[in-house]
DNA sequence: AAACCAAGTTTCCTTTAGGAAACTTATTTC
DNA sequence: GAAATAAGTTTCCTAAAGGAAACTTGGTTT
């Protein structure tokens, strides 16, 4: 294939309607890490789009530029919405938002382990993310190795009990109402320790 | 060339299923009346994007699936951004946006008092800083002014219900599970709904 | 009405996107 | 440490997008 680079000189996105070039979207790295914020792998992320392997790695890579079609079932596939993807990190004007999530109502993220309840999805370059999360009991036994990644991470038992798995740490209980803040590059996991599915509160921020 | 309204029914992209019609963008109707809005013909928006008139024409007559390559070509040579382009419900816009996922109603009987319970203490140099906080239940009359200091915040409601004011918006009453992020410059303040206190957790970063 | 012209459409062909499967690269397991 | 597994990439082919030019449609002039 032909070099890509120049395929795709500038990729210029203006978010406002202005005529100076701000920021290049690099739409496959974007992707790319979206996929990976949600934790999937290309199989998985071809599951719920309905795109080939290969077709996401391609995109991913920017070999090959996706049509719209393709740009729409990402977007429903892995719930995202347009404008967040085209959104420009910098320059984003932030003063005045407020979203509210209603219980139960945020957009969910079923996997093994967890149900994860993305909050707050309407807005977007947010200092934080919030989640709130269903740990499945007995879900210990799924998981094999620690969760790790950038940036910082507090949480909250709203009900139940768990196990807080860390790296360097002991593991300990956590009850309802107890709370934990920590650096999410340390590698860490938790467990439901009662029969019952535990809920937690958990914020990210980067 | 096939009958392309077997291709493109409806542009309904679903992942799993196909049964129902989410929310189908129409997105070559959508170019036209852009273009046409801006007096431009198919030579002249062919001229300004790049694109060739043909394919102009085929794009807008969803006959075609255009590359995001054309879309960028076509978002930056007509001047419009693709949030606007992509925006199927009303405005998704950056500034002073708000989305309440669920309504609900109580009367109010607001207060400003607080007691804070600072979490997370013994580290320094956060990112977020967490807190749970009791509002207690007190009259209208303490009334006060706005809170504003920067960064964001998220808002979650353990216990009870709580009123939420903010500069920009009507107040809503959030009950227990119920969450709302925001810009903390805008001006804020609670109030609990009921004659019991509220609790809640609340996360700012700067 | 014929002749003209401008805007839009279709045809035909080349280039490129998208999918299945083979291949590579870790990473784990026996 | 070879075999097995899993995630990601590349290859190869087909189906679809993009462009040049021919064609059609609608409006205007004479």
């Amino acid at each position: 294939m032909t070099d890509q680079q120049d395929v795709y000189p500038s990729m210029t996105i203006s978010t406002e309607q202005s005529t100076e070039n701000i920021a290049p979207i690099k739409l496959g790295e974007r992707l790319k890490d979206i996929r990976r914020a949600l934790g999937l792998t290309l199989e998985e992320a071809s599951q719920k789009t309905g795109l080939a392997r290969s077709t996401l790695s391609k995109i991913e890579n920017e070999q090959i530029s996706p049509t719209f079609q393709a740009m729409q079932k990402l977007t429903t596939g892995l719930d995202i919405n347009i404008p967040q993807l085209f959104a420009t990190p910098k320059k984003v004007n932030t003063t005045g938002r407020r979203d509210i999530t209603r219980n139960e109502l945020g957009k969910s993220h079923p996997t093994l382990t967890y149900e994860h309840e993305l909050l707050a999805t309407q807005l977007s370059n947010k200092k934080m993310m919030p989640f709130k999360s269903l740990v499945r009991a007995r879900s210990f036994d799924d998981y094999s190795d620690w969760i790790r990644h950038d940036g910082e991470e507090f949480l909250l038992v709203l009900k139940g009990e768990i196990t807080f798995f860390s790296e360097y740490y002991e593991p300990v209980n956590l009850v309802e109402g107890d709370s934990v803040y920590y650096d999410a590059n340390m590698g860490h996991m938790l467990a439901s320790v009662s029969e019952d599915d535990a809920q937690i509160l958990w914020v990210t921020a980067s």
